[in-house]
RNA sequence: GGCGGUGUAGCUCAGUCGGUUAGAGCAUACGGCUCAUAUCCGUAGUGUCGGGGGUUCAACUCCCUCCACCGCCA
C-alpha cells in the first residue's frame, strides 16, 4: 500500500455509548478532537475528524425493552442528543459513525471472516461467571469471593461460574509484536508516563480474547455461525476502519489511514494500545501512530457518578456562558493526559479573569478608542517606533511558541502563551497612554499608530485562539472589517502586516461578559435534581426503639420488627440480617422513616423503614442512638 | 503483594546536565492610570524543596531508607 501523504491527518474519539445520555466527559473528549484538528487544517492538513456511537449489546437491549421500544429507536433518540450537543459545542467532525450501520456490521464481519480463516480467530469454551437474574457475563475485573464465586455489580447476587463455546481471539500470539511496537515507537502510547502501565501489562501475558457471546442478541452476527454475536471490542474498535471508508469508500480509507491519533479517556486505555493493535497486526492493516489516553474531570475534588449523582451537565454551562467559555476552560486548565478539578469558583474565577478580563476587556478598549478617536478607521499614522517593533517581534515569538506547543498537542500550553501576549498588548497600550495623546490634535498621527498596532497585535491573537475558541475568533477577526474566515488563513503564513489600514472597525457589546457565581448556581439549580427543604421537612424520621425482631422465615436477609416510634408502634421488614441475630436488635434505637408509603414484603406489610448504611458486600450497618435519647425523638 | 509515579509558596504547578539569590500563574497587600467589562499596568513578599541518612567543593536535582498520596496489575 502507498504511504499515506504526510499532509494528511485522520483523528477519532471513542465512539460513545448510546447506554449513556451525553456528558461533560464525551464533550471533554470531543472538544481536544475538534481543537486539534482545526489546528491541524490552520497548519496546512487535511484532515479527518471522526466520532460516533457504539450502539449494539445486552445494555441497550435491556434498555430499549424496559422503554417499549426497538433498540435501534432507542439508538437513534441518543444520537440525536450527542449531534446536538456536537452542534452546539460547534464540533466539525467529519464523519459520525454508528456500529448499526450496514457498511460497519459488513465491514467488521468481513475482518472478523478474514482473521478466522487465517486462525487468528478460533472456536473454543469461554469460562465466566454469570449473573442468571441479569442475564449477564461478570467482568474479569471483579474480583472473586472467597467461595469462588463473583457478585454481580449489577444487582448484588452471586454469580456461578459457567461455560459457553464462543470465539477467541489469539491474543496470545501478539505479546511480542506488541512489545516490539512499543519499543519502536516510543510515542505510540501518549502521556509517556502510561506506556509503563501498559508495557508491564503486556509483558504479564495475554490470554486469549473471548470476542463473541450466544446470550447477546442485539449484536453483529458471527458469519456463517448466527448463534453468535460479535462482542463490544471486536465490534467497536473496527469503528476506526469502517468510519473511514474500510470496504466502502476505498479512496478515502486509502487517503487516511492509518490514524494519526486516537483520543481517548485514560479508562480504554488498554483497549486500544493492546487489543486494537492486535487486531490490526492480525488484519495485516498499517497501525496508529498514537494512543492519547487523557485525563479525568473530577468535580469538587471527587470522580462523577451518576450514583453520586455529581455528573456535570455541559448544558448548564453552555446556557450561562456560551459554548467558547466552556472549550476554553476545558483546554485550558490542565494539560491533556492528567485530571482536572471542576468547580464552579474555579470555573468563574479562570472565565472572568483569562477571557472577561484579560482578553475581552483588551479587544474592548482598542475597539472603543478607535471608534472614539477615529470613527471607526484608522488611515494616517505615524511610522512605526522602537516599542511599536518591539511588539511585533514580540508577536513572532509567541507565533513559535504557540505553534510549537499546538504541534506537541499542548494546548494549555498554547493558551498560555498566547495570554503572555495578550498581557504585553495591555502594557503596550498603558505604557503608550493613548487616551492621554488623545487630548492633542498634534499627537493624532501616533495615537493611530498606537491603536492600528494594537488591532493588528489583537488579529493576531484572534487567530492563535482560533482551534480552541472558534466562534469567538472568527467574530473578533469580522469586528475588526476583516472579511474572510481565519479557515482560509494558513498558519504558517500569518503576518502582523497582513492588518491593513482603512479596515473599518466594528463596535460591540463585551465579548466575554464577567458572570457572577450567584447566576451560574442558579441556572445549576434549575437543572439538578435538588429536594427542596419543605420536601425533606416533609420526611418524617424518628428514633424508633426496636420492640420485638425475628427473622422471617424462609429469606436470608429479612428480619421482621415491631418498632416503638413514641407512643405507637409499626412494623418494618429490613434486610440487615447478614449484619445481626434478631435477638441482639430487641432494645436499640435506630433512625425510622415512618411516612414512608408502606410495602408488602414476603407477603408482609413493611409500614416504616430503618437508616443503614450499605457496604460493599450488600451487607448494612445500622446507626442506633443510646438510651439518653428518647423514644420517638423527632430526626432532622 | 508486584511495577510505576507524585510530594516545591496559602492554592495549581514549572524547575534542563548537580553550580551563584529556587521560579510562574492565581490569591493577598500597597501604588499608578481612567480608553476599557470595578477592567488594565507596576511593586512587595512569604518556601526546613515530604522526613532521615549518604556521595560531593557544591544536592530541589544523584544514591539509600522511611512516610503520605495516586495509577496500573494481581
Amino acid at each position: 500500500m502507498a504511504e499515506k501523504s504526510k499532509n494528511r491527518f485522520y483523528i477519532t474519539t471513542p465512539i460513545y455509548y448510546v447506554n449513556d445520555i451525553p456528558h461533560i466527559g464525551h464533550a471533554y473528549t470531543t472538544i481536544i478532537a475538534d481543537a486539534i484538528s482545526r489546528y491541524k487544517k490552520l497548519s496546512g492538513n487535511e484532515v479527518f475528524f471522526l466520532t460516533g456511537t457504539d450502539e449494539h449489546g445486552q445494555k441497550i437491549e435491556k434498555r430499549a425493552e424496559a422503554k417499549g421500544i426497538k433498540p435501534i429507536e432507542l439508538a437513534d433518540q441518543v444520537v440525536g442528543r450527542f449531534k446536538d450537543l456536537w452542534k452546539a459545542l460547534n464540533i466539525s467532525y467529519d464523519y459520525f459513525i454508528r456500529t448499526t450501520q450496514s457498511s460497519h456490521e459488513k465491514g467488521v464481519q468481513k475482518i472478523f471472516h478474514k482473521l478466522k480463516t487465517k486462525g487468528d480467530i478460533y472456536k473454543g469454551i469461554y469460562e465466566g461467571y454469570y449473573c442468571v437474574s441479569c442475564e449477564n457475563f461478570i467482568s474479569d475485573d471483579i474480583p472473586l469471593e472467597k467461595e469462588g464465586n463473583k457478585i454481580c455489580p449489577d444487582c448484588g447476587e452471586q454469580a456461578g461460574k459457567v461455560s459457553e463455546e464462543c470465539y477467541f481471539f489469539k491474543l496470545s500470539a501478539y505479546q511480542k509484536p506488541l512489545l516490539d511496537l512499543y519499543k519502536k515507537n516510543p510515542h505510540f502510547i501518549r502521556p509517556k508516563s502510561r506506556m509503563n502501565e501498559i508495557k508491564s501489562f503486556v509483558e504479564q501475558g495475554l490470554k486469549d480474547l473471548s470476542i463473541t457471546r450466544t446470550t447477546v442478541k442485539w449484536g453483529i452476527p458471527v458469519p456463517d455461525d448466527p448463534d453468535h454475536s460479535i462482542y463490544v471490542w471486536f465490534d467497536a474498535l473496527h469503528n476506526y476502519l469502517t468510519g473511514i471508508g474500510y470496504d466502502w469508500n476505498p479512496e478515502l480509507y486509502n487517503n487516511f489511514w492509518p490514524p494519526d491519533v486516537h483520543l481517548i479517556g485514560k479508562d480504554i486505555l488498554r483497549f486500544h494500545a493492546v487489543f486494537w493493535p492486535a487486531f490490526l497486526m492480525a488484519g495485516g492493516f498499517p497501525l496508529p501512530r498514537t494512543v492519547f489516553g487523557h485525563g479525568w474531570w473530577l468535580k469538587d475534588k471527587t470522580k462523577m457518578s451518576k450514583s453520586k449523582g455529581n455528573v456535570l451537565d455541559p448544558h448548564v454551562i453552555l446556557n450561562t456562558f456560551g459554548t467558547d467559555p466552556l472549550r476554553y476552560f476545558l483546554l485550558r486548565e490542565i494539560p491533556i493526559g492528567l485530571d482536572g478539578n471542576f468547580s464552579h469558583e474555579g470555573f468563574i474565577h479562570r472565565v472572568n479573569s483569562d477571557l472577561a478580563n484579560d482578553l475581552g476587556n483588551l479587544v474592548q478598549r482598542t475597539l472603543t478608542m478607535i471608534h472614539k478617536y477615529f470613527s471607526g478607521k484608522i488611515i494616517e499614522m505615524d511610522e512605526k517606533n522602537e516599542t511599536d517593533n518591539k511588539l511585533k517581534a514580540e508577536f513572532v515569538t509567541c507565533k513559535d511558541k504557540v505553534f510549537a506547543c499546538y504541534e506537541e498537542f499542548a494546548i494549555n500550553k498554547a493558551l498560555e502563551e498566547t495570554w503572555v501576549y495578550i498581557n504585553l498588548v495591555n502594557k503596550y497600550l498603558a505604557d503608550n497612554e493613548p487616551w492621554k495623546l488623545a487630548k492633542a490634535e498634534s499627537k493624532k498621527k501616533r495615537l493611530a499608530r498606537i491603536l492600528f498596532q494594537a488591532a493588528a497585535a489583537i488579529r493576531t491573537i484572534a487567530y492563535f485562539i482560533y482551534p480552541v475558541m472558534p466562534e469567538s475568533a472568527d467574530k473578533i477577526w469580522a469586528l475588526l472589517g476583516e472579511d474572510k474566515s481565519i479557515s482560509d488563513q494558513s498558519f504558517a503564513e500569518l503576518e502582523f502586516e497582513d492588518f491593513k489600514p482603512g479596515q473599518n472597525i466594528q463596535r460591540t457589546k463585551p465579548l466575554f461578559p464577567r458572570i457572577e457565581l450567584k447566576d451560574f448556581l442558579k441556572e445549576e439549580e434549575k437543572k439538578m435534581d435538588y429536594l427542596t427543604f419543605d420536601e425533606f421537612k416533609k420526611m418524617d424520621l424518628r428514633v424508633g426503639e426496636i420492640i420485638k425482631a425475628e427473622k422471617v422465615e424462609g429469606t436470608k436477609k429479612l428480619i421482621k420488627m415491631e418498632v416503638d416510634i413514641g407512643g405507637e408502634t409499626c412494623r418494618m421488614i429490613s434486610g440487615i440480617a447478614d449484619t445481626y441475630e434478631a435477638n441482639d436488635l430487641v432494645g436499640k434505637k435506630p433512625i425510622v422513616i415512618v411516612n414512608l408509603k408502606p410495602a408488602v414484603i414476603r407477603g408482609i406489610e413493611s409500614q416504616a423503614m430503618l437508616l443503614a448504611a450499605e457496604m460493599k458486600d450488600g451487607s448494612a450497618i445500622v446507626p442506633f442512638f443510646g438510651d439518653d435519647v428518647p423514644t420517638g425523638s423527632k430526626v432532622k
